[in-house]
DNA sequence: CTGATACTTAGCCTTATGGAACAGTATCAA
DNA sequence: TTGATACTGTTCCATAAGGCTAAGTATCAG
């Protein structure tokens, strides 16, 4: 639980940058290769390599090199934590009591005693 | 359309953190004050108050103040900057060729060069 | 075996973030 | 009118973020 959040930090974080949304994008179409994937923007590698560490640190994507190559992947599945945290939210605005807000809820208590 | 990127900027950093999301779980719940929201946290006011600046920035809430008490309401239109970002992507991994995809991909495009 | 390719590592720099303390200002309640 | 309440403004601090260059490693192609 307190995982959930913190995978919603990091999550969360890795979208709040241009570039690697544009990256999420592309990776939406299919894999690609680091170079491929950095051809687009005007940045030196090492800092673009900053960004792909950091969309694979919040599951988003997944990289494996192959030789001299590192392809990356989208992680489709991590983009649930998101869904679910807004589903939560409405859960609130609506006022529902089912499953879904009763474990919202309790999360949210947790935030909020933390 | 270079708008959109900038207010997904704001609302994805603004979710980034743990406690500005409890704060929109408790404003989901309700309108409320700015000390009676800062109240769970311990954390000086000016500290919390920085969050709420940044998710007043980000669109996510609005408020106002009458006499002493500034009320902070939930902005629920703004979340809807996130569905529809999360749709195109979905639309892009579906290979769905629809308005929606042909805007996403647009706006893609976009950042590609830039 | 040698050069080019595709990252990686390491360090540096500037700005932003998230916290703090402390001192104000402006209501409201008595 | 005086004290408490509810912010607000200012300044400071440590760390993280996002960029850079320069140098290193590990394939692969010829």
């Amino acid at each position: 639980m307190e995982q959930y959040q913190e995978q919603l930090n990091g999550i969360f974080h890795a979208l709040a940058d241009p570039t690697r949304r544009a990256v999420i994008g592309r990776l939406g179409k299919g894999p690609a290769s680091i170079s491929d994937l950095a051809k687009p923007f005007d940045m030196a590698l090492p800092s673009f390599m900053k960004h792909i560490h950091l969309l694979e640190d919040s599951g988003l994507i997944r990289t494996a090199k192959q030789g001299r190559v590192r392809t990356c992947v989208i992680e489709k599945k991590q983009f649930a934590a998101v869904e679910t945290w807004l589903d939560a939210q409405r859960a609130i605005w609506e006022g529902r009591t089912d499953r879904l807000e009763k474990f919202v809820t309790a999360i949210q208590e947790q935030e909020d005693i933390k």
